[in-house]
DNA sequence: CGTCCAATAATGTGATCACAAATTCAGGAC
DNA sequence: GTCCTGAATTTGTGATCACATTATTGGACG
């Protein structure tokens, strides 16, 4: 159980004998930081509602899985929850955040301020490409949706939204409405799966129609009518659950 | 210069003199961790515009400054870039970032749709302890205005206006506001050094006949104005300069 | 069968080491 | 002087260790 002075146990491709011999790390140039790696990861899960809200994430674990060390994990969920996608409470546990009425509130308060705008700042900047990208994944929502995929439907009305959204060239913002999504996603899912996906509405179809005729009054309206549609239906959850 | 297995060099109280003998982790209960309290410190320096924008900002002389290990001082920077106070350019440097005019505008906009709405959810619950503790914070400013003293007219003016917005309950709005007051401070620091605080005019006077006559919509427009007032003196710069 | 309580394991935190990539520096050529 | 170039130093990153604290477990007692 010690296992004292041990060469790396982590690095798969670890050969030499010796302990300092050969770390190993990645000698490709465009080689992303392991961190990074973890991090992409755990959002990834979290926004497609991989993580239970209130379940302890515990680091061992999480660089088991991922087959690194616990260091990278810890910047990695360090930065999470300076996000708020994840919460450290005072016995040092760190798990999702539960959902409360009041947070609910802000979120979609936050939402309908910032998604908006975003998308009215991007329509200028939705060529032919990006609406093909956009519709193809719009598309891909309601194959989700009809078949029950609550990963691939969460997945992908994260991408519908931030395929847009990232076309307003306003970073900062972006990163605002990034961290409010990390928020609610993994409620939404908890919402999902008790109730499932059937009683969705596409709402995108009028957020492309606005596109498609360069309405920016309609676009904000639409993206609006979205959001309070799909939170209205997870908000029937979130103060009385 | 190998140092191979000696006892802690940061921990000042450190006397054992075996290598495991004697960590001395703070044993009061209600410690909080250093990273937390680097964090708070190289928070607070950024928000009085302690840092450069621009200038590199090194892992070990921040921790060599402190009395840490390298440890905690990059679990508070990772933090610190997650909320875009610092910035991790491709040369893996860590810096205060620039202002752009871009996002100069952003920050605008989210500190105009952010800002008077906490102030207005917080409204319902300044008292009268907390009005005393608002006016003598902006007397504070006035008297920092006037002596020339930018960096307590920034934490004044810092903790004027996050002692309303606390009072919101809104931790989320709240969170995201921080993150923005990190990103344009270090900027403002840098203006005020150039032309002085003489020509800054107290707007927060509106502001506290709003609070005393419990005028919600006087108060939105005072705080807007007050951010308007503040940033467009600093926007000279940002977009020309 | 439930309730303590001691022992055991697991976890977050901080320190240190090793290393590759980046930066800085020294000195030589022009 | 300026520009190069290779050595020396510094820096961020990942791994590992040590430790206090928190969770979990396993019986003994009621």
């Amino acid at each position: 159980m010690k296992m004292s002075g041990v060469a790396s146990r982590h690095n798969p491709d670890l050969r030499g004998p010796k302990l300092t011999e050969r770390v190993m790390r990645n000698a490709d140039p465009a080689a992303v930081s392991a961190h990074e790696r973890v991090y992409q990861s755990l959002r990834q899960r979290i926004l497609t509602g991989g993580f239970l809200p209130g379940k302890a994430v515990t680091l061992r674990g999480i660089a088991t899985q991922l087959g690194v060390s616990p260091m990278p994990v810890r910047e990695a969920v360090r930065r999470l929850i300076a996000e708020r996608a994840l919460e450290l409470q005072d016995n040092r546990r760190v798990t999702v955040p539960a959902m409360t009425g009041p947070k609910f509130e802000q979120i979609l308060f936050a939402r309908r301020t910032l998604e908006p705008e975003l998308a009215v700042r991007a329509l200028p900047h939705i060529d032919e490409a990006a609406l093909a990208t956009i519709e193809a994944l719009d598309d891909g929502i309601d194959r989700a949706m009809a078949s029950g995929d609550i990963e691939g439907y969460m997945r992908g009305n994260h991408d519908f939204h931030f395929t847009i959204y990232r076309l307003a060239g306003a970073d900062m913002l972006l990163g605002l409405t990034e961290s409010v999504w990390l928020q609610f996603a993994p409620f939404m899912r908890l919402v999902y799966g008790r109730y499932g996906t059937s009683k969705l509405i596409d709402q995108h179809v009028l957020a492309r129609e606005a596109i498609r005729k360069g309405d920016a009054a309609g676009l904000a309206k639409a993206i609006s009518e979205d959001i309070m549609q799909g939170m209205r239906f997870i908000g029937e959850d979130a103060l009385k659950g």
